[in-house]
DNA sequence: TACCTATGCTAAATCGATTTTGTAAAATTT
DNA sequence: AAATTTTACAAAATCGATTTAGCATAGGTA
């Protein structure tokens, strides 16, 4: 249409115009009529050329959980603004699932992942790093996997925590965790066990909960209430994730406890019914978007293959401790 | 690595063997090879050459959401099984944006979109008709737009509730709502009036609340209090969405009032806050699976090019009444 | 005048599949 | 036995871009 070879047309369309040495006046007519005609470049095509697909691949847990759903959200518009789609998958909390996910994005090219780990996804991100696939972890990690990472400073968030509750002079304060072998929860059963220790208050061994993370809902909600009653010198729990303190509120409804003249209640990571639920529930809030954004700064710093190594591969960000009614 | 030709492989591949005569050897030779090294077609040159992307986009308001979360769920469960992979976009209330994301999935060369409309998308699903890309509309539609839509049956959702609340002996009953000519909100108010009518239950205009769409939290959580408090002989609400409900009990808990002793609450569209929030707040919840299915069903008709017309463009599947403490 | 270099583009190869066309060899028909 | 058809694949064209190599023309140098 611009009376032009193909070649042309590439050339002044992917900024080469100059290198290649268009005299300006074939540039302009050349944009003039893409602009015109609309023209837009084959996705596939290019694809298949260039070798990129421009496209990340984000697998995360549940899509419906609402930490997932607002990271998705930074990671696509951070995404979107360094010129990069975003495909999502849910590995639902299933480990066959993630292998097989991982799989069919590989299969769909993407150029990156970002991923955040369940137990079980170890061998599959190994297999991805094997054949230089560009990866960052999110929320998460797995300490033999050598490949960036970001996630909260889970210690430090329970830290802030636990001194707000100390600093209000509760001393029986009990911690709920699920028993499952993941890095943050560790970390998070670290900071309250040394905070604890830090005021020198005595670690009770029964003070501290691991439901079993197989069980029914409808058990754990048994077993925490039980663990509550079994208790009563308990002044306040603090809940290792926002799924525990959801049924810790539960329970406590059904226990007719008030928050927090009976209980102070803290939770870790925050989630639409903490600020609504009367009178609030007190949390430590993830930096969501700092972390959607450092891991898209990770993983676009690989996929700049003139770029050198990573200086920082593994970054923390602090959480915020919101304080509400429940502590 | 077979010792056979490309197009060979490709034909086995395919299914096409049988069509093409290769031999059963061969064809189990090929298979053979492609088990142990793995081989996975290269995306990008299928799709280039098929022109089929075997990719749906998917372009709901908020990812966040947790209808819109589910609702993605569902279709990227369903869209796997049938070989589609889905690439999400939220507009987030902007109209514009939903423009940009639209061109933007055409860009990547989506085979059908499954939308959502936000007010003020129309333009853009008109276009995407005239470029005769299939299009399902979920959730809502355009009157003006002849493409397949699903959406729960609000109308009659709305009715299964104030019959509850009827029965219930209640005839004060209040509807909330908001200013945004939508045709969800227009049927579900219908349901409001026409159920009163039914049962010879004056409308009063006063009881029916208009919220503005654009106006700040605080404004609106203003005004519904004054509703409230104005309002006195007011023994129920219907809020026509989960955001408004969020909204009331709010309003609710600040004004101290006991559900049901003072107001029974009802409202459309079910919310993880309404399960948890006491005495529990009743709701219809939209069918979501139902929607996302009968969604894709339409799509994938139209994909299927050998395929007629269709035979039921518009569906509209019922909601479900769930009685909680509230009402 | 012959040779070299810079300019400004075009032609052709390439990415990795699918699909149409072609073609030996074997089987069947005339 | 010659002609035709069927079998079983291979060769080549194609999708729509990018990129490398090529090739006239103009200007400058030996």
């Amino acid at each position: 249409m611009a009376g032009v070879a193909p070649s042309t047309v590439s050339f002044v369309l992917n900024g080469k115009g100059k290198q290649m040495r268009i005299r300006d006046e074939v540039a302009r007519k050349i944009m003039q009529v893409v602009e015109k005609s609309g023209y837009e470049p084959h996705r596939m095509a290019v694809n298949l050329r260039t070798g990129q697909s421009k496209t990340l691949g984000l697998i995360v847990e549940s899509i419906s959980g609402s930490f997932f759903a607002s990271l998705a959200k930074t990671i696509e518009t951070e995404a979107e603004r360094r010129g990069y789609n975003v495909v999502y998958c849910s590995t639902e909390n299933n480990a066959q699932k993630g292998g097989e996910l991982i799989r069919m994005l590989g299969r769909q090219m993407v150029d990156g992942y970002l991923i955040t780990p369940a137990p079980g996804m170890e061998k599959e991100i190994q297999q991805l790093l094997q054949q230089h696939k560009p990866v960052v972890l999110m929320d998460s990690y797995f300490p033999a996997i050598k490949t960036p990472y970001v996630l909260i400073n889970n210690f430090d968030g329970v830290q802030q925590g636990m001194e707000h509750l100390i600093k209000k002079g509760l001393t029986k304060i009990a911690f709920v965790t699920v028993d499952v072998k993941l890095i943050q929860l560790e970390e998070r059963l670290r900071g309250y066990v040394t905070t604890l220790k830090d005021h020198r208050i005595p670690l009770k061994k029964k003070h501290v909960l691991h439901l079993k993370y197989h069980k029914q809902r409808e058990d754990s909600l048994n077993e925490l209430q039980e663990f509550i009653e079994k208790n009563p010198e308990i002044d306040a729990v603090f809940f290792a994730t926002n799924y525990l303190g959801i049924l810790g509120l539960e329970v406590i409804a059904r226990l007719g406890l008030k928050m927090p003249q009976d209980l102070s209640v803290i939770c870790f990571d925050d989630h639409d019914i903490f600020r609504l639920y009367p009178p609030g529930i007190s949390v430590i809030e993830q930096p969501i978007e700092g972390i959607a954004k450092a891991a898209i700064d990770l993983l676009m710093h690989q996929l700049d293959k003139n770029n050198g190594p990573i200086k920082k591969p593994a970054i923390q960000l602090p959480g915020r401790f919101i304080l509400r009614g429940s502590a």
